[in-house]
DNA sequence: TATGAATGAGCCTTCATTCAT
DNA sequence: GATGAATGAAGGCTCATTCAT
């Protein structure tokens, strides 16, 4: 039916609008110093509009976190690539991906209302930071299976590797509003994983 | 003069009390969340004398995070114990006073105050965090002075020790409102710490 | 024509089904609890319909309560009956027509915007209450003629029956959220007839 | 201590100024229809400040309606008055006390919020109701105790006057946004006080 | 000096009513 | 003609900060 479909589609982009508007408010000012009628305003709709959307502001926020959650991509590796060269582009890629999302003030927000909004800390821990980090120990598991590491605890050694380059890089971009990729990152990433290849490689 | 002494220290103790005050509520409910009236109220202070000592909210909430952020003992090892437990003992404390200050929180808040006071936030890695991290280093640096570790790049191996650490531990417990110290930490620790001495010891 | 007469049928069930919802929000919540939207939604009918029907709130507010004031049957009484039998009957009729027509909820609203619908609050006070009376004193008037009562006031004497019926009854109902009818009020209603009689019968 | 009497003092000033501000408004507007701003604007005080003094709009309604709720005096009625004048003595002061209080609109507003507020509603029509009947009935009881009076239920017959007072003028003003003492109601109570003696009288 | 009352600006949220299709 | 989304104008309430004594 067109008027329908017209009528999806309107709501639909003021939808996505408001989000738009939310988190960028959201990141700049915080859950508090974010307000309603700003995040409207931004989005080019009455407040009344916004509410309709989302029925609360803590409704627009949790909207707001998951929907910057969604499913990170791991690219293929090339056939030829070393073991090295092939781990040190996994965790590249986490970091890019980290920071393209702009994920350090995203999580700083959910960080600031831990006490608030508990659940909602909880569950962005678990999909936004656990599974992340599961998709690596999986692929860890496969080179164990494959025989290319040797036996050990996958989550431990994850665990080694991205705290080394989270307290390399992470760490101190949430405390520095820092929003760009570090330069040289690879570097540093291609040490830690020398170090892990020391320890667990075949 | 008897007066003035007993005046001064009146207002001392009123300025260590908001002090206090401040940092519960800041801790508990955030910098938005925490009013200046439930601060003076809990300080047993009017809000007008809370002024007096303290000219903004913010001024305030800098004051209580510095405050915090005295200086960490970190305790004398045994000569005889091995160099393994040695290391152990120290990241163990290094968790230990983490949980004690209840870091965390504070870190939280400060994260989350980031955008708008990034002083502050920087401030505070340095002197919180980095600072803290420095000592390890030394530590390190002494021990590859006396041999008893590989020579390498002790800023790098440091961070591999705490990077592991944090990840297990005080990551998780930003996002987890925990303030107790985790169990059997110990455990995990001694793993790192293995595997640091497989690649860096002598 | 078919078709048209099709339309207005629909549209006056609609109209009726507004009307059946309005009357339902407005006693439960009164008129500024009542949300325009929510009568919509209860007449399954969308909020620009019910503003074809009714320009405004307050419009239809007014259809709720002039709907309601519908006329009153008075059954008949048996011939045999004592002049006493019939006057409770007739009272408890009152009290019974009152309750199943929720009048107390109705009134009470009325009464709630006097100040705001003046003309809406006379004109229900003239046809809901003074009409009621009128039939009251009709009867009495009739008993007078026929010498079953002394001549006097009829309407001083419906105002004696009724203000103590309401004193009883619906005073109190008034205060109490109370919609259903009092138990046992046959009792009381025949001791004021009995009274009354005292007064004024033969 | 003079700053605190002088703090006091301002204090409960504006305290009366807002609770008769409020009563103003709430009788004029209804609860819904008065704006806390508007209420502070007339008592010349900000909406913070109302808002120390009564937490929440409807403490301050409460507030209004217990405020008007104070003890009535029943004016000694001279000795060698006639039991009848004094009956109508009485009766005319329960109709100047409730036209005096504007005690229509307050009942009225109280009515309207029946639903909302039942607690109000029940403790309004006891204190205010209910309690200047018990002062009727314990009259009347007096003059049967004194022989004045044929013994009989003082409730019942409390509410046959009253019943009549209300139907003859407190009802009707109820609809009619009436503030005025009706003129010429004493010849009405005392038709009404006569078919009571007639009754009941020795 | 220390106080507690006072404030004005602002925030979240709602709702009667209108508009584009 | 009927719809549901959209709106602007409040309204209740809070809070950092100041002021009169």
């Amino acid at each position: 039916m067109g008027l329908e479909e017209y009528r999806r589609s309107v709501s639909e982009n003021k939808h996505a609008a408001i989000l738009k508007a939310g988190r960028k408010h959201f990141l700049e000012h915080g859950y508090s110093g974010a307000a309603a009628a700003d995040i409207a305003r931004e989005a080019d709709v009455s407040t009344a509009t916004l509410y309709k959307h989302f029925s609360s502001k803590e409704e627009l926020f949790v909207a707001v976190v998951k929907d910057a959650d969604h499913e990170e991509e791991i690219p293929p590796f090339p056939d030829n690539a070393s073991l090295e060269d092939t781990m040190v582009a996994v965790l590249n890629n986490y970091l890019i991906t980290h920071f393209e999302k702009n994920a350090t003030a995203l999580l700083r927000i959910v960080i600031a209302e831990v006490p608030g909004a508990p659940d909602l800390a909880r569950d962005t821990f678990n999909e936004f930071i656990v599974s992340r980090y599961q998709k690596l120990a999986d692929i860890v598991d496969q080179l164990i299976a494959h025989g290319t590491l040797k036996p050990h605890d996958s989550h431990f050694g994850v665990r080694l590797l991205i705290g080394a380059i989270k307290e390399h890089y992470i760490w101190p971009a949430l405390f520095d509003n820092k929003t760009t990729m570090p330069e040289h990152a690879e570097d540093v990433i291609r040490q830690v994983v020398k170090d892990y290849l020391r320890l667990y490689g075949t």
